[in-house]
DNA sequence: ATTTTCGAAATGTGATCACAAAAATAATTA
DNA sequence: TAATTATTTTTGTGATCACATTTCGAAAAT
């Protein structure tokens, strides 16, 4: 449960207790900082952030819908176990979703969010550079947040968010049994593409980004990755 | 609140409380039962349901993650209002997850789901002819949900799922205000391009039904039905 | 008649308690 | 020693209560 002291994430007031349980919880989820199958207990977790059960229950059962915890038969929650079949469907859905993110986004984009943009991705090298993972990976969801919610209707940010989610706990396997995670820039291409508002060639860099980044694993590197962090790949 | 007596759901033991309203809120938000605008009081369906507010709390704030409600500053939970821009939102996106959910489920098709898959079809034309919206309308979700979740991997099915959820409402307010909800028909065209096993047939079928299912509202008419149902189009 | 002010009712929120089911530990038996 | 049973502890669940905020309605003032 030591795990929850992690990135104290200060609460703004007027925030409610089951808003910032939420909060906390997605972010060490998203960052992979609980082990899938490691079962999570709500007094555990309301203890561990000084409150009690129900606001944390409300929290885990948002987390439930939004696919990044499991809810087992015996009442018992847990972080998802990871497949080869399950994280092949996470990221051609990823794919898929990302780019008509991104279509949808082009119409909306202004000269100053691409500019951001540029900022974002500078930055995200630079982190690249240190070999700062953890904050690599935050820049990298960062620009594609940014480029997305672009579009004031957000209908498909959400899903976006649930996908990262659900992938996170991989990543944080992933990072633990790999030297140096390979980072991919599409980001400039897409930054290009954007600047012409062609929406073929944004969801093209979209798309080789994702397939170049996550998309990259190797079925053989993913089971071995699961096997190695003590998941069965049944 | 009365609207929630529809449809009583009947409860399988086992099931717990918050289970319950969580299903009972979202079928009568699914078929638009709820009208936007409509502030929902936890104390007002925990009488209607006769239990107490926390476990509908839960059931609450499960269905805000799954874009079904929306949480006000106020802390006022309501049905989210629909605008024409949101409407297209939704729709677009509809179409790009279901395109994508049918081709996932394709490999993973047996000849006994595409007899299933008939047979709802057939039922669903027996339903439009007795003008019979609402069943019709469910078994049309049905055909649907019975194709994608031929692929074992369920990632996709909630996110269709919960576009489902937010054009819920709009499909309410239009059977209120339409004669006879236009239905197309373009399951047997899927059908048959699942027997051959032919992705890309498939999809085709699955986008030409939506586009001309309720991807046929011309934004002038969404206009006017929202108009009609009182809601400000700003 | 319209606006403002004040008080009462309603509402969201979270802590606590009681209960039942599940899990873990201890005790007993084969 | 290994397996089984019994007991204790832990855990999820939901009802209730107290508190703060908001909403609503009546009374008062402009």
């Amino acid at each position: 449960m030591g795990n929850l002291a992690l990135e104290p994430l200060d609460r703004p007031d007027g925030m409610t207790t089951h808003e910032y349980a939420h909060r906390r919880l997605r972010q060490a989820i998203m960052v992979g900082s609980i082990r899938p199958g490691e079962s999570l207990t709500i007094r555990g977790i309301a203890e561990a952030m000084e409150s009690s059960p129900t606001p944390v229950r409300e929290a885990l059962r948002r987390l439930s819908s939004e696919g990044a915890l499991r809810v087992l038969d015996n009442r018992r929650i847990m972080v998802p176990r990871m497949t080869a079949d399950r994280f092949g469907e996470l990221v051609s859905l990823r794919s898929v979703l990302e780019q008509h993110a991104a279509r949808r986004a082009v119409p909306h984009i202004t000269e100053r969010r691409i500019d951001r943009l540029a900022e974002i991705d500078k930055a995200q090298d630079e982190a690249i550079r240190r070999k700062d993972n953890a904050t690599a990976l935050l820049l990298n969801q960062e620009f594609h947040r940014t480029l997305y919610s672009a579009n004031p209707e957000q209908v498909i940010m959400p899903m976006v968010e649930s996908i990262w989610l659900q992938l996170g706990p991989f990543l944080g396997i992933a990072m633990e049994h790999v030297a140096q995670l390979y980072f991919v820039d599409r980001h400039v291409e897409a930054i290009e593409a954007l600047r012409k508002r062609d929406e073929d060639a944004v969801a093209a860099a979209i798309k080789a980004d994702i397939s170049e980044g996550i998309g990259g694993f190797e079925r053989a590197a993913i089971e071995n990755l699961l096997r190695l962090a003590g998941q069965s790949v049944t």
